[in-house]
DNA sequence: GCCGTTTTCGGCCCGACTGTTTTCAGTCG
């Protein structure tokens, strides 16, 4: 896939346009186009061959030429003669957070910077204190900005900012003067990463809050710190900002930050169509700008004549045309959820019994467990033998005997072998429940192997689900190359559910994945694959992805009660 | 550079904070 390719070469494209002062919606129309490049549900060199660029929101004429011949001849012409162009120390130094082009074309012309160490030498040197609009604090500001970077970890996991977040949440919360708190931002949207958290506060005195907030234990810097608007950098070095406002402005604030931006974007242009103003304050009509909503995000939305978009859509991908023609979906809840058919017990390498996984489980409201623990080729993961694997089946039905208020399913997480054939014979997968194939070697292999071993896997009558589908740990290890389309169109017709994998580092399938599998009609099942009880947990973030990928009830196995789960798996 | 049931040309989202000014440009989200 290159989609994420041609991304980047529009959104440099964008940036070097940027340093040489070009039109700004220009340069806005290569981001938008680039940001609906990353979120392409499929294989963009498909769309080439289908000739539907153009159906893609912001691409044109020229853009669709631009990556039709990138396809073509591997190089898109324009980038590379303004790349000639611009020095390469420019497009570094707009990295730094304070620094935008017209801040670098100055030092860089002035001063003749080679290098990011050679500005931070010039910095500290005191050489750029005293050029035109520049005094001191810009300079501290420049060194600042360049340790940030140098230490900077990029996004972070979803769960590390909801965790980030919670404590500060918790914090501000005690203030009597805090009226309402709510996250807001990309961790609302349940995004899989997120580059900083967002929080905001209706209070009167907002003063108060942000010293209070300024003042937490765990500031490490003061970002910014202005009457209503505060930012900070925690001693993990993870950034929060905070806003706070009054609360007839509670549901467009919300909205305003919550994004996306695309979104934003998008429903502004919706309102002055309509003759009105979006602003974080409300919606405003008419020269004497009378606020007409504001104080909750449903009012915004039906002030514009949308229905109320829940946060994991707000992308502007098709969520305001569906909810302009109320046609959203109703999204999956995490009360939907009724069992987790991915677990681990301590047969294979679970720290916990079955009997204690299904405990817990059953404490959550589950109606129903499988414990799937590892075949026999994943030694290193304490993989059961034949004979282990039919002596557990018959433990699991023996506690299913014994224990009351919950099932537990006997399954497996069944090694896919290099040649695509299963780590267990059929007349062993036959005694199971449920059988998750899943593919833990080989990742380097070429996508055509890699796809060829999981699409003969789910040939087998017996498989059930393939979980993690694309391998992928976020911050460690690449998705390796399978065809994603190929994998859901067999997934279609040999009736395979796809696991969204709920482990933070995966999320896998992930949403824009899932998406697709919903517009195929390939049913997903939402797994935490916990190993210990506490794991449990992620299943929200499970059903984050799915949300983000526009599920509904329907299109999730494990929303099935008992006896329906039962016989949908028994009927494959 | 994109886009169109008011437009194929002329629009294109909106405001806070900072540092430098003395009314605002630059940057960010």
């Amino acid at each position: 896939m290159k989609n994420l390719e041609m991304a980047r070469i529009f959104n440099e494209i964008a940036d070097m346009l940027e340093l040489q002062d070009e039109n700004l919606f220009r340069i806005r129309a290569y981001r938008r186009a680039a940001l609906n490049l990353e979120s392409l549900g499929e294989d963009l060199e498909e769309v080439v061959r289908r000739d539907e660029l153009r159906k893609i929101p912001g691409i044109g004429a020229d853009l669709a030429l631009k990556i039709k011949t990138f396809f073509e001849t591997g190089r898109v012409d324009f980038y590379e003669k303004i790349k000639k162009k611009t020095p390469a120390v420019l497009l570094e130094m707009i990295t730094i957070p304070g620094m935008g082009p017209k801040t670098a074309k100055l030092l860089y012309s002035k001063l003749k910077i080679r290098s990011i160490p050679d500005l931070e030498k010039k910095a500290r040197a005191h050489k750029i204190s005293g050029l035109p609009g520049i005094k001191d604090k810009t300079e501290e500001n420049i060194i600042k900005g360049i340790e940030f970077i140098k230490k900077k970890k990029g996004r972070m996991l979803l769960s590390t900012a909801a965790y980030a977040a919670n404590e500060v949440l918790e914090r501000l919360k005690r203030l009597k003067e805090v009226k309402k708190i709510s996250p807001a931002g990309s961790l609302r949207r349940q995004k899989e990463t997120v580059r900083d958290i967002d929080i905001l506060v209706i209070s009167t005195k907002p003063a108060k809050v942000m010293k209070t907030f300024t003042a937490l234990p765990q500031v490490k810097e003061v970002l910014a710190h202005g009457p209503t608007k505060s930012g900070i950098l925690t001693k993990d070095d993870i950034q929060v900002d905070v806003r706070v406002m009054e609360k007839g402005s509670f549901g467009a604030a919300l909205v305003y930050f919550t994004g996306s931006k695309a979104h934003n974007i998008r429903l502004r242009k919706l309102a002055i169509e309509k003759g009105l103003k979006v602003n974080e304050y409300g919606v405003f009509k008419g020269k004497r700008e009378k606020r007409i909503a504001g104080k909750t995000e449903g009012e915004v939305y039906e002030s514009l004549g949308l229905v109320y978009i829940p946060p994991e859509l707000r992308e502007d991908q098709g969520e305001i045309e569906a909810a302009l023609e109320k046609r959203l979906p109703k999204l999956l809840e995490l009360k939907d959820i009724k069992g987790d058919l991915h677990v681990h017990s301590d047969w294979s390498d679970g720290r916990y019994s079955i009997e204690g996984m299904a405990e817990a489980a059953r404490k959550r409201g589950y109606e129903y467990i499988a414990i799937t623990d590892h075949s026999k080729g994943l030694k290193i993961a304490g993989g059961l033998s034949n004979k282990e694997r039919l002596k557990q089946i018959d433990e699991i039905h023996r506690i299913n005997r014994r224990l009351k208020g919950i099932k537990v399913l006997a399954g497996a997480e069944v090694d896919i072998r290099d040649n695509g054939s299963l780590d267990y014979s059929d007349d062993i997968l036959k005694k199971l429940d449920v059988v998750i194939a899943a593919v833990h070697s080989g990742f380097k292999q070429p996508g055509e192997k890699l796809t060829k071993r999981i699409v003969t896997a789910m040939k087998n009558r017996y498989v059930d689900i393939i979980a993690h589908p694309t391998g992928r740990l976020m911050g460690t290890r690449d998705a390796y190359q399978i065809d994603t389309e190929e994998v859901l169109k067999v997934a279609k017709d040999t009736d395979t559910a796809i696991e969204i994998n709920a482990y933070p580092e995966r999320l896998d399938l992930n949403d824009i994945g899932c998406r697709r599998a919903k517009e195929l009609g390939v049913l997903l099942a939402i797994s935490t694959d916990a190993h210990i009880t506490e794991q449990f947990d992620n299943m929200r973030y499970g059903v984050g992805v799915a949300r983000r990928g526009w599920l509904e009830r329907r299109d999730v196995l494990n929303t099935l009660s008992w006896d329906k789960v039962r016989e949908r798996l028994k009927a494959k």
